[in-house]
DNA sequence: TTCCAGGGGTAGA
DNA sequence: TCTACCCATGGA
């Protein structure tokens, strides 16, 4: 290590909080050190060699170790992926407002400032996205390593760290993805992603435009192949869009549990009932929620 | 063996 | 819009 590059925080700012408020820091190329409290991220940078990056906090300030140190541009860069991952630039003080009048809500939110850790890449955080549906965490962990171990480009002079394979990557591989990685039926979901992003014909970083209305980018979500209403509205949790609650057999379970006395089997509208009234806030209220 | 896990796509109504 | 059925994979 010959460089160390310092980023402040925002305030009240917990990289810990944030890493473990949501489980994508289990999934490969990160890795969480809980005991030195440092998040490892192996990272292929525009007009570099893959580095390994190591982004630890110390008071106020963010370090970030870049292993090799990269040239100038894509530091930068590194360091442009960094803010977006751990949202440095996203402002949450409403909902932490909001979450002041619910003591249970606060408590469970506090540790992360609301923020959730997320993907350097929309590209990334779909194909993660798509390996959450109709399987379990366990499995999905898997599918992510063994999709990086096989596909990703590997580190110069650490070839077992690897980094997110481009979309290219996995478009030009169509046997290894279905033989090595083994996604089951995502496989055709995933390939077909890839091809469409290396080919040109969507571009999914455009969708990170603040400007663009959210049922624009929904839809847009939609039309992604393996995307439905769950994985949409999971993305746009990742894009920082939290109107929508994402559906699922875990939320189904949470509030039937704890609003819905059991009942059988509730509609959407049951379901997402007891998170109205956070309305832009909804997916934040029931991801703090405590089970 | 059967079921199903932080669903999606399709056909048919 | 709603429902029924199928979809690979691996663990229970």
């Amino acid at each position: 290590m010959h460089q160390i590059l310092h980023h402040p925080t925002p305030p009240d700012f917990s990289l810990s909080g944030v890493v473990l408020a949501h489980g994508w820091y289990q999934l490969a190329p990160y890795r969480w050190d809980a005991d030195a409290g440092v998040l490892h991220r192996t990272e292929a940078l525009p007009g570099a060699d893959v580095v390994h990056l190591e982004i630890e906090q110390r008071g106020d300030t963010l370090w970030v170790r870049p292993d090799p140190p990269p040239p100038p541009a894509a530091t930068a860069e590194a360091l442009r992926r960094v803010r977006w991952c751990l949202r440095l630039d996203e402002d949450l003080s409403e909902f932490m407002a909001l979450c002041g009048e619910d003591p249970d809500l606060m408590a469970a939110a506090l540790a992360s400032g609301g923020r959730l850790l997320r993907s350097p890449t929309v590209w990334e955080d779909a194909v993660r996205t798509i390996m959450t549906t109709n399987t379990t965490w366990r499995q999905t962990v898997a599918m992510t390593r063994r999709l990086v171990g096989v596909l990703g480009p590997a580190h110069g002079k650490h070839p077992e760290l690897r980094a997110f394979p481009a979309p290219e990557a996995v478009a030009a591989n169509p046997e290894a993805l279905e033989m090595r990685v083994r996604l089951g039926y995502r496989n055709a979901s995933v390939l077909r992603l890839a091809r469409e992003l290396a080919g040109g014909a969507i571009d999914l970083e455009a969708l990170k435009d603040p400007t663009l209305p959210t049922p624009e980018v929904r839809g847009r979500l939609l039309e992604l192949p393996g995307v439905g209403p769950y994985a949409a509205a999971t993305l746009l949790m990742l894009l920082g869009r939290y109107d929508e609650l994402a559906i699922d057999s875990e939320l189904r379970a949470h509030v039937r549990a704890k609003y819905l006395d059991g009942a059988s089997s509730p509609t959407p509208r049951e379901l997402a009932a007891p998170y109205e009234r956070w309305g832009g806030w909804r997916y934040l209220a029931y991801w703090f929620d405590p089970r």
